[in-house]
DNA sequence: TGTTAATCGAGACGGTACGTCCAGTCTTGAC
DNA sequence: GTCAAGACTGGACGTACCGTCTCGATTAACA
């Protein structure tokens, strides 16, 4: 995630230091939400000075976004079960239940809100959390056309928002929750739409 | 608009200072986006004082919003051509356009992200914005049902929720262009997907 | 008093909100002292608006210059004892007691202070509080000079500022207690240094 | 003076800011005087931040009276002629001069006033101004003391109020000059008030 | 006894300054 | 030479009052 939340000269000095501010930007996140949090809160927490953070990040959102990042990444696990709605369902539901119900989720949705003001977040946030998480969908979507269970002409990107979309938008407008019966209704749909045309 | 952003008296108050901030958010906005927006910059350009935009309205977002709201109304015309699909790209297409290339829509934008640290916003961008477009195209979707030409046994929710969330997720994320062909796959394959399972 | 303080017509005043004003402006000030002191209160406590109180008094310093002249009137007794020493004596310890120990007291201090910054009140304080006390005890020193008490020579103005001033100054400053053993200090050497030179 | 206007730390602080922020304080108190001097405009003048003054001083009238007391120290000086009577009349020249005719003497009776309603500024005010006048003026007096010129018994803390006491009433109330034949009228007053008795 | 005009309570208004907060930069001293 | 500690500038914030103003409702003197 460096070359885009990243530091001038990558000689990283202090490590400590460095994994401190990620460590304290979450807990202080986790405390006062985005809108509460400051920099010298994250400083103090992290008994680093305010210097040191912004020798390398270039303001709050961007350490915040290398915290969120950092703490999330390892949870793109993926099962490959051959049944794409099964799949699909499964992953949706897991990121549903982030988003939803853990802080993290808060997290990132308080950062894809603040990203809207911020260009470099906005790249960082669709880069390094929405890309992997379609990368693994994609894949999925793709063996399936190989299997012939789909429709080859559909554009897997609008596939991919057909999916997401509704429960990003859904969260963020707050329409509804995002429950087991509609994300099914949404694959069931979608999947229907992009059935092979005969079948 | 008033039972969300919500006047104290609502009686005294003057109509010509209320028009004037409304109007000048909207100018500051357009010129200095929403976070370079003071709500000292829209007094003065209201020749209005501080005061009593704070008497009005919570803080800035609310301003927004309501000058937002007060700005875009008029626009939510609909025509109703007895084509699903032409009613519903019309719509789409629309919208995308409002919101991908005009200023009201990076205020919409700008909205829906900033309501999230925001509750009373989130309502207001909910109800004033986001529900009455969505009952145009319910009606429509619904009139579809009646003439027999798609599912009944579908949740419009959801058929909602396919058309619309996979635009703001594309804009706020940065996927790319709500270009017409974009539309046109999203609503052929939600129209796919919601077709009479036989037909 | 109405000739510093000045109303614009005197005529149709609503008898019953002049005395409201003064009597809140006291109260107010007791409970808040000058500086916390608002016109927004004394106008709600009065039950009286703001616009009232601003056509007939042209500043917060005036009502209460007022109201502080009204409900100390009365108490400019002064007995004529035959006995120079005991008359000032009797007046300053009077005097003394009310700065130091009173709420009116204070109000006058606060007076005092507050009219540095404004000429008019400068002059209602002067000619309206000052004045009379100092008459009186003119009065009192003339009839010791007629009496051959004291010597005819001296200036009386500086004599009085000399029996006052101490006073003044030691509340202002805050140098000490206006208490019985200096008053008899400050009357004793005042006497002293006017006695006819020889006796 | 620190000890009484006071920093929380003393440490770190920046001299330049310092300095700048007093000497722009008189600098504005001689264009606009007390009542309309604000703070941002000590902090522009100085160049220094709103938030720079706040961190150091609780209020602009402890500003003040900091910067009012860093210029006028110097001029503490009091000749030791020999004679009472020309040393005290010096004295009080020089002083009525400042006071009535001066800035910083402008300066000194705002301060007075304002200092009514601040406890803390009350005791710098005491202790920083006035306490070393009258330190000076009572070692005059003391050494007549010891030379036999003046009564062994009197107050010292009498005599001294006696002196300075009509000079801030008459100035104050605005009752008049504080020139050459008021000062001797004072002066000749107060000498033969604590004269030996039988000299 | 009604007319009329000033005064009244209520409270919104423009304006000014306040004192606070935080972002992001810069300085200093200790290690 | 690096870092913590933290002071610094800049600038928006939201609050508090000021003194002015508009609005009907009330009231008192005169017609």
């Amino acid at each position: 995630m460096e070359q885009t939340t990243t530091p001038p000269s990558a000689a990283r000095r202090s490590e400590r230091a460095h994994q401190a501010v990620l460590t304290s930007a979450i807990e202080v996140f986790k405390e006062l939400g985005y809108a509460r949090l400051t920099i010298d809160a994250i400083a103090s927490r992290a008994r680093v000075s305010k210097a040191t953070i912004y020798r390398w990040w270039p303001n709050k959102a961007a350490v915040v976004m290398e915290g969120f990042l950092a703490a999330v990444e390892p949870e793109i696990a993926f099962p490959d079960s051959g049944s794409l709605r099964r799949d699909l369902i499964s992953q949706m539901v897991a990121l549903a239940r982030l988003l939803e119900k853990t802080r993290l989720g808060q997290m990132a949705v308080s950062l894809l809100a603040e990203s809207q003001h911020d260009h470099s977040l906005r790249t960082a946030f669709r880069d390094q959390w929405i890309a992997p998480r379609r990368a693994v969908a994609r894949a999925v979507i793709e063996r399936a056309i190989e299997r012939g269970e789909i429709d080859g002409g559909v554009d897997v990107d609008v596939v991919l928002d057909l999916l997401y979309g509704p429960l990003y938008y859904r969260l963020l407008v707050g329409l509804g929750p995002l429950d087991r019966p509609y994300i099914d209704g949404v694959v069931q749909t979608v999947l229907e739409g992009i059935a092979i045309p005969g079948k």
